[in-house]
Order: C-alpha cells, then structure tokens, then sequence
DNA sequence: GAGTAAATTTTACGCGCGTAAATATTTAAA
DNA sequence: TTTAAATATTTACGCGCGTAAAATTTACTC
C-alpha cells in the first residue's frame, strides 16, 4: 500500500517512470511495447494497483476492447450453455464479452444492439431471435459492426454464420428411428419463434421422403418460450385423445421432448425401446437435462464447444482483418447420435 | 433523415436550439428539466436520432446508470431466471443492467466485481458464490459501492440481504413429510458450495428434532455445479446398495432431486404417494424444471418475484439515499409448500 | 403589472486519455 | 565501433461531455 491512490495515467507515469504515450500503448496492447518495458509496466501496476479509466479510454477509441454477446433467452439452458462457452472463448483471446439476453422478445433484441452500438464494440455474437420483422434493423446493425450469427441464421445477414446442420442431424435421427421401429411423427410448434424449427420440418420431410414414409406433423398450438408447457399440454391431450398415429414421435427440440415426456409418464405409459413400451421419444439438441429425463432421452447433439469456438474465431479474424470483406462464410457442424432411453 | 449525423451534444444543442448544459441535465435525468423543455428535447432526439456519447457521458460522472448483477452460474436455471427477473426491474427503473455470471469460480466472481468497479456502477446485486475465501474482497468491495446481496448471504457483508427463509421453508416441508408418511432423510452434498445449503441442513437438523424424530444425513460426494450428476450418480449407489435408510428423501435442492429422481426411474422403482411407490422424493427451489420431472417434483418454491422485486427495491433505495448507512437490512420470504407427484 | 422562484442560457474550465509529430534513446545488426 | 531500426519520451492538442457561476428568461403568484 503506496498510502495515497494514482488518481490517472499522468500519476502513474511519474511514479512508475514511464511516460504517458507508452502506458496508453501498453493499456491498449501489451504486446505492442518492449518486452522490458512490459515488465517494468507490469510490476508498476501491481505496486500501485493503478487502473486506468475504462470510459476516458474507450471514449477516443474507435473500437473498444468488447465484444457483445445476445441470445435470444437467457432462462433457455441451451442458450445459457453456449454462452457460458463463448464467453470463456471471448475472455482468452482478451477481449470482453458483455452478455445480453432478449428475453424473447424482439423489441428488447433491437433495444440491445442499440446499446450494443452505444459501447461501440469490436464484434458482437448474436443468435437471433428469427422473427423475420427485425431483419431490416439487424441487417443495418451488422453493417456498422462486424457480427457473427450463430444458432439461427438470417440470410445474407451478418459477415459469417455458424450453427447446426439440420438437415443432417435431422437426417441421422430419423434413419436411427426408422431403422428401429416405427417411422416417427414430427412434434412441433405450430408457429415456430426459430428458424431452425422450419429447417427442422423440412428436413424431416425429406429424410421421410428419402425412405419412401409416409410424413406426419403435429403441430402444438402455443407461444413464446415456455417449450416444455406447449409439449406437455399438447402431449397430455394427444394421449388422452389416443390420436397418435404412430408410436414414435420426434420433436423438433428437446426441450418438447421434456414436456412431452412427462405428458406420457403422467399418462401412464411406459417409454422407451424394449418390450412394454408403448412409445417412443426422440428429441434434438443434446440439452443440458436431456441426461436426466424418465427415460433419458435420445437425441441429436449440437457441437456446443465447435459453435463456440468457431463463432468466436470467425469474428475474431473479421475483426483483425479491419474491412469486413463481403465474403459471407457459413459454417454447419454435424449432430451426433445420442442414443438413451427414450428411443 | 437529415443527412448528415449529429456528431456530439454541441451540434445537438444548435439544431435543436436547446443549450448543451439543459441537454446534459435531460439525459441525465429527463424529469429534472421543465416538461415543455422535456418535450421538445424528446422531439429532436426522435428527429436526429441523437444518442449522447456513454464513454463521454459517464467520465465525468462519479456514477453511472449501471447497475451490475452477479450471479454465481448463469447455466443454472434458478439463477438465470431470477437474473430475468431482476434485468426487467431494474429496467423499469430507468437503469442500465449489466449481467455477469461467475461461472462457478471464486476469482472469475472477484474478477467480476473489479470489472465492475471500473465501470462505475450506481450499484451492484450480488448472488455471491459463498465460499468464505473471499469474504475480504466482497467486503471491500461493498464499502465502495452500494451492494444488495441476494441468494446467499455472507454476515455483515453488502448493504442488505434478501433472500429466502431456510428456517420456516424446510421446516414447512419436514412437516408435510412427516405428516404424510416416514420422516425424511436429508440428501445434500458433501461439501457445499453454497451457504443456503448449511443453513438447509441445520434447519432439517432443528425440524427433525423438534418432530422427535432422528436425524439422518446422506452426503453425496463430489465438486462443482453438476449438481444433477451428483445427484445421479450418489442416488444411483445408493439405491443399488439398498443402504437408504428410509423411504424419504428430502434433497437439499431440487437441482440434486432432479439427478435422484433419475436415477430411480433408471432402478425402477417408483416414485411418489400412492401405494405401489417405493420412494417419495422431495427437492427445494421451485427450479423451472420441477415440474416436468417423472413424477412431477414436490418442492418448496422460493419466490423469485419477490425476491427479485425486493432486492432492486432496496438497492435504489440505498442508491437514492447517497448516504450508505450502517444499518443493514435482511429480509427473508417464506417458502410455499408445492405439492406435486413425487411425494 | 410587479415580484419572485425556478428554469434556462452563456461562458468557461476540467476530466482522463488517445494520438500525432518531433526528438531522443535503446537495441541489434553490420 | 558504427549504423540503422525499433522503441520511448516530450510536447501538444483534441475528444465529448460534466458542471460551476453568473446572467438571463420564463412561469407563476398576488
């Protein structure tokens, strides 16, 4: 303890014996000063406990040192899982990651980027919310700054795109279903709030094709976010009303799934593979709870580690790179099986 | 459109013939200038679509309009939920929310509050982690910026504390347990990472007692956040040994409930009131999830809103106050008994 | 209409740092 | 040792806004 506090850069300076310009080079970049200097900045700091005015810094600079980070629902484990992993991505390439969650609703998503621009950021990861209303605002947002779409894309929108193969993982689950048993019945929202929902139909619709099945979705009446409510209710009364027309049903999240397992388990019926069960449920998207559903549950992982990681790498290299470029690259990362109880 | 932007508060103030001073004072605090002011204020802001500068803004300012909220894991639904609720009311209030999560380590929570520092905050609503370790630093930390804590309280430490009453809400369940069936057996973990999880087990110990019944404490093993793999993992042992030593189990939350229940259904057995069950299972928290379980998952809710709304009541009151204050206020809601299948 | 309190404008300075340009110093290669 | 390149220092200005003080205008009361 030095007693009295460095009040700003121009204390510091004197006291550490390095002029003003360096320490603002060193607090911008570490590595752009010698690595001397570096040293005796470092230990300078350390002696002092000097921060330097986060808001005196970004006011001159262009850019800032953050990286925003929006999902379109923070209370959605799936959402809150892969932000957790992008932010630690963020955080070891030295960047900040500042986290906003849309609550579901688009106002709020246009109401963050908006103050996203405010913080004048070097990049933002946003998984939209898909509603295709916001498009026009989003589209000009990534054109001020260099943004990255992940999970739900946008056509032509933002400077690259990384998510899920749907097509494949959809294509995966029903062959393993199929090849099983029964041909599933599609399980879904009637008006989806994500765009993979309708890459998700369609792609069912052409792997039912391609195996010359018969295709048939149900579709649950229902808004907004709560998934398991709408896979639950419209379960209860499918089973209720024995209107399945098959014994398998796949749903176009797991977060369906839940609901709709529960909706079986409250019907009394027993779900899984073996001899004895009447049903069997399949879901998509390795969901932090699927592990622990009544029967586990059978499903199509996301790559959520290879989402983070290459979201965050692509925006890095378009930050680095300065220009956006108009290049737009989308990358598509395969689902697994996960075969568990439930199918 | 009017063309050209307005570059900063200057320009501002000559098209909209309202001097820079006035136009500080709004969007400072737009009740503090005249209404016809405020209106034509408002006008020319829509117009020119004008935002003032944050960096430049809050440079100056001793505070801002920040208010952080720090929860110790944003993939734990409870905690993601109640940081939704909390983001929305201090919404209202006309502030700026900022949502950090810990991810579960102690120095990322420190780190956490020494960002938070630099970014001014008017005041920060922390759910702290609970390990003592860092006792100081929070400590330090609430002297110089006017801290709610909320969740897990730390003695003495923050401005006030709200939360939930450990006391009457186990207690409540002890009861309804032992009224309806065998007295429970208290499933928690080991070593704890969160003080709630003590005052848990004292509150079973004293209700137990007080039924004149015999305590008995089950301890699964194990670190971290996977509180449903532990509750998996230690529930599966268990009923494979058959050691349990009644057919009651009160879990310390519904997070290790959820991993029990799981790995009951996987024994098959089955869970709940009825005859025909071999096990009756309850949890604590409410957690989003409680009610998809198989069986549904008697609990004891712990009120979000109310907590929520409490919390950012009392951080504006402290904020608004200017003064800390000594005194610390500690406000603990009642649990509700929620009754569902699975005893 | 005078009188008064409240709100606004004018004027002016400061905040903490970015950054440019010229100069000086250090480092490493020749 | 000489020399060139890399790095650091000195000096100086600007950013966009907060805010204080004095002068002026506005709103409201009697």
């Amino acid at each position: 303890m030095e007693g009295n506090k460095i009040r700003n850069m121009e204390e510091f300076a004197s006291v550490s014996g390095i002029s003003r310009p360096t320490l603002s080079k060193y607090f911008n970049d570490p590595t752009s000063v010698r690595d001397s200097t570096r040293k005796r900045i470092e230990a300078a700091v350390e002696q002092y406990d000097y921060r330097p005015n986060l808001y005196a810094m970004n006011q001159n600079r262009r850019l800032t040192k953050n990286i925003g980070i929006v999902v379109p629902y923070l209370a959605d484990p799936f959402f809150a899982e892969i932000a957790r992993t992008l932010e630690n991505h963020v955080l070891r390439t030295g960047y900040r990651p500042v986290l906003l969650g849309s609550h579901g609703r688009p106002e709020l998503e246009i109401e963050n980027l908006e103050n996203l621009r405010l913080i004048k950021p070097a990049g933002v990861l946003l998984a939209p919310l898909g509603r295709v209303s916001e498009r026009e605002q989003i589209e000009a947002f990534c054109k001020e700054v260099p943004t990255v779409l992940f999970d739900a894309n946008i056509d032509g929108v933002g400077h690259a795109f990384v998510g899920s193969n749907n097509g494949q993982s959809i294509g995966l689950i029903v062959d393993y279903l199929c090849r099983t048993g029964e041909p599933p019945a599609f399980f879904e929202m009637e008006t989806p709030t994500n765009p993979n929902a309708y890459k998700r139909r369609t792609a069912y619709l052409a792997a039912m094709e391609r195996l010359d099945h018969k295709p048939r979705l149900i579709q649950a009446p229902g808004e907004g976010w709560e998934f398991e409510e709408i896979g639950f209710r419209e379960g209860s009364r499918l089973l209720r009303d024995k209107t399945l027309p098959t014994d398998t049903i796949l749903c176009s999240n797991d977060r369906l799934a839940i609901g709709f397992l529960s909706a079986a388990y409250e019907a009394g019926l027993r779900v899984g593979l073996g001899p004895g069960c009447a049903l069997r449920v399949a879901g998509h998207d390795d969901h932090p709870f699927s592990r622990y559903t009544c029967p586990t549950l059978t499903t199509v992982s996301q790559d959520y580690e290879a989402i983070a990681k290459k979201s965050a790498e692509a925006l890095l290299e378009l930050i680095e790179a300065g220009s956006p470029g108009d290049s737009r690259e989308e990358t598509l990362f395969e689902g697994r099986l996960i075969m568990r109880g439930s199918a």
